[in-house]
DNA sequence: CAACAGTGCAAGTAAGTACTTGCACTCGCG
DNA sequence: CGCGAGTGCAAGTACTTACTTGCACTGTTG
């Protein structure tokens, strides 16, 4: 009786990454509890009673939703050539952990509003970034012992990855349309090389 | 019939009070969305009616809260000394800015997670920041000027106000139990203040 | 004293939300 | 072909939540 012409199935596959784009989406945009599972299921063009069939529950979605879209670091790609000139290894790093954090920065931020109970998916959100602080950690202090740079490593660390957050998440409400990424990246690199390198 | 020797009341301004308090708690927990009137009349040991006579609705009271914790910035108190030592004035610019962001942290990452319609709230908890962003930029300027420092006065205010920033908001996620907040905020400025000033 | 503004209390309503269930359908695979 | 996994659909349940309402009470103010 019932026609059924127009949905083709989707292969279990497909249907979770729909899910999870979905999810995603809404979390940037509303937060975790403020997204609810209908919506969910409207804007991944899939029915509401898939998603529990799926996932179980919303929590269990959406803590899926978040490992999915933050996997552990490449730690290979990332680590710089230790014996290359500061300067392009700063910049490299910087670019890479911009470009990271910034295709991440809806989840993290979503980190900032969620009850303990959720920090299952919080923790994944942010183990990247603590990763990369270890890795920056001990880049600074290969430098400082080499003689090039002098200072505190970690408070060095700390500094660099924070004029990348503070860019990343910032710009959310600080706007610089008359700068690009480069130069901005360019600018603080400078000042924090100028800062930090030590004097003959 | 009914006893009601218990509940004294209370002045309406007191109530309030209260009530903002309580509203605030709760944002910052769990977001605007995640706080229920409920909880909020409970913390505040207040009647949940009583929310709605006051305010009218949800939205108007929390717009209402956030306006109450986020007032405009005491331009007075804040402007440095501008013919004082740089490295003083950003120190004490560097420790005002902290303790405001930090006394106002949690409203200002709720803002993160808010939905476009919420946006009258969120603007106001920016107005501070955005209005010391631009003092900044004129005293790094007038500095410039006067051949102190060199450098984009708008990339230089951008930088220093993002290591505060990262400051602030990371260490919800990033722990330094080992460093004080005058450490961190003394060797930001040092390594600022060597990277941007003149050399000769 | 008398009016009144502010509150507590209890009950209720309408809408939303997480989650379930039974059934029909369809595609791919043995 | 036939079976099973995955899905859509519609209806429904139990619970939460924003918001209302009528009434009793109390401190303040004129």
């Amino acid at each position: 009786m019932l026609q059924q012409e127009t949905h083709s199935p989707r292969s279990s596959e497909e249907t979770r990454l729909r899910i999870f784009a979905a999810a995603r989406q809404l979390i940037a945009k509303k937060g975790r509890r403020g997204t609810t599972t209908r919506e969910i299921a409207e804007l991944a063009g899939v029915n509401e009673a898939t998603l529990f069939r799926h996932f179980g529950n919303k929590d269990a979605l959406i803590d899926a939703c978040v490992l999915h879209y933050c996997p552990a670091v490449d730690l290979q790609a990332f680590l710089p050539n230790r014996d290359g000139n500061i300067e392009e290894d700063l910049r490299a790093i910087a670019h890479f952990m911009t470009e990271r954090m910034e295709s991440l920065r809806d989840l993290i931020l979503a980190t900032f509003v969620e009850e303990e109970q959720w920090s299952a998916a919080g923790d994944a959100a942010w183990r990247a970034p603590a990763m990369i602080k270890q890795i920056l950690t001990d880049y600074m202090a290969a430098r400082v012992q080499r003689g090039e740079l002098e200072g505190d490593p970690v408070l060095m660390a700390r500094l660099f990855m924070g004029t990348i957050f503070a860019y990343v998440v910032g710009r959310k409400r600080m706007h610089y349309p008359d700068y690009t990424l480069d130069q901005i990246i360019d600018f603080n690199i400078n000042v924090f090389l100028n800062g930090v390198r030590k004097k003959n």
